[in-house]
DNA sequence: CCGGAAACTTTGAACGATCTAATCCTGCCG
DNA sequence: CGGCAGGATTAGATCGTTCAAAGTTTCCGG
């Protein structure tokens, strides 16, 4: 193995100092251009590359965004995760950041180990992913001044720091719109109970699209927790109602799986339509909504970055969902 | 803020110098008892916490290993990926380490990456998922002296680096055994096509069952690319054979999916598993074989952590599958 | 009470980058 | 031709930690 190439190296290779190599790196402006062509050939020539750690302790900063990686709950939901980490982390490798993951069981352990990572770490700026109401966390890192931004939206202070989110409204209404569309007229909603911001906002893009269609959404719906056989027991209910609906939109692929078994179970002919667009609805074909999982990571790694190099943008940014067609709507 | 607290803080409010606080820190037993305790307390009191870039600087270990996150092909081994990541980055937390994420496309692009990271971030090792035959990867990993971890055998050359693996033909034979228990005697066999060591491997499995209960496989197996819809059409094709299969066992729950689809299509009553327990499989009560993935994750990091902090285990893991039972076997 | 080994602690340098401030050019004007 | 402004370049200090070596204390046996 060849000697560490430092900095030093291609000073002596380029017959420069130090400085100006380091000034070629990160102010390459105030190089004569002479001199810079000199010491990138260098810098190529040698397969240079800057170390972090050194230039974290002049700098005070690392170039790391820390990602919080679930333990998998539902395990359906676990790939819209993961989707969104590839996005994350080439995002954040074309800005020059890279992306360390961390978990955490809890939301006082998970603070303990912010302060571990800014500590040992110095990290740059945190992505939350599920953040509740009134979530400690994001208290937390305000209040240390940390930069970071949320993959989705604060729901009871939205102005209180930079989020993305997708427009679950939207994307409901998109489905109840191409049920309408259909000549369906008896669309039902299976969401979750009232309270979570996401449960809510799926199941408003309905109501509203419903009533501008001069329809009555009143007892078309029901809550419950997530889960194919929640979903499942909620469909039969509704189908065994006197008015029963042609049509159901649900909060996800787990309900919308279990709506589907029990449409077939009755042999009924009602359409479904999904949220998440998980693999289980590719496979299935299973009409869902589609969340830009890649926009919203770029966006994300756009915004913190924006902040940590000194060029904020918008700090709120709604991205608009897509509705995938398939066999079931 | 308060002013950050480094190891000079630590010394000086436990009245010792510098050196002694590191000893402290990585080499605790030559301190004497009674000035150990007094510098943890003066640790624990000011919230003092290493810090790595600065260590790193000194010992060249940046405690940080990388993981690829792929594009998500198929979607439907996402979630296997999303559960190997997760039990990783539990494991490395616990001994010390942090996970680092990075993408490529391509093998090339793959090695110029380790080459960034290694020149940047001094990582100290690798974990790589989905290993082919001859892979140029490990190749160049290895010639650089770079510790690192495969999960996946190298099929060509099992002795040539660490691994950690699990036993799909154990996994395959497990479910084999199962339909031959519940008394099916024609069990057919729905893989990939040659030449992908885990395929053959998992096909290896159904076989050597098979015809350990005196059984002929011959023109019971199947091969197609991995795929719902090529499941399904093998299956169909299965079924209309003259001697039809009464169960059969897959490589993958999307050929698995594909295969139960059939069945139900053509009104039929053949068992069906699949493999890799995927929450495909678990929403539609797919019987199926699951991968111990966060054992094998905490394997990986044993063994790179092992080679590491220089205490290496046996390098070559091998993990047993155990089968899932639900409604369809 | 002293010599010396063992146990413990401290000092100074080094890792590889950037910051600050000082120095060196170069061209231009009086 | 000297002086000077301004850009280009360089020298030295510094970030927080660990290594190597030197210094100090403690404990025993003679």
């Amino acid at each position: 193995m060849p000697d560490k190439v430092t900095i030093a190296t291609v000073a002596r290779h380029a017959q420069v100092s130090r400085q100006t190599v380091s000034n070629v790196l990160n102010a390459p402006h105030i190089v004569r251009d002479e001199t810079r062509r000199r010491v990138q050939e260098a810098i190529a020539e040698l397969g240079y590359r800057a170390n972090q750690a050194a230039r974290q302790m002049r700098t005070g900063r690392s170039r790391l965004i820390a990602v919080r990686i679930e333990p998998t709950r539902d395990g359906i939901n676990g790939s819209v995760l993961d989707r969104f980490l590839h996005g994350l982390t080439e995002t954040a490798d074309a800005a020059g950041y890279r992306v360390m993951l961390y978990t955490a069981t809890g939301d006082d352990q998970e603070i303990a180990t912010y302060d571990d990572l800014l500590g040992a770490y110095e990290l740059d700026g945190f992505v939350l992913t599920g953040t509740d109401h009134g979530d400690p966390r994001t208290a937390w890192l305000a209040g240390r001044g940390v930069p970071f931004v949320t993959f989705g939206r604060p729901w009871d202070a939205p102005e209180s720091h930079p989020w993305v989110d997708v427009d679950g409204a939207a994307g409901t209404a998109q489905a109840t719109s191409r049920l309408l569309a259909n000549g369906h007229r008896r669309i039902a909603f299976i969401g979750w109970p009232e309270g979570s911001g996401v449960g809510d906002d799926r199941r408003a893009g309905w109501r509203t699209t419903l009533t501008a269609a001069g329809l009555d959404p009143d007892g078309l719906h029901r809550e419950t927790e997530d889960g194919v056989a929640h979903g499942e027991r909620l469909m039969r209910d509704l189908l065994a109602t006197p008015e029963a609906p042609t049509g159901v939109v649900c909060a996800s692929d787990s309900l919308a799986l279990g709506a589907l078994k029990a449409v077939r179970a009755v042999a009924a002919r009602a359409a479904v339509i999904g949220f998440d667009d998980t693999p289980v609805a590719a496979a299935v074909g299973l009409t869902s909504v589609s969340q830009p999982l890649a926009a919203a990571a770029a966006s994300c790694v756009e915004l913190l970055t924006g902040v940590l190099d000194g060029h904020p943008t918008d700090p709120h940014v709604l991205l608009q969902p897509a509705l995938v067609l398939r066999h079931t709507a």
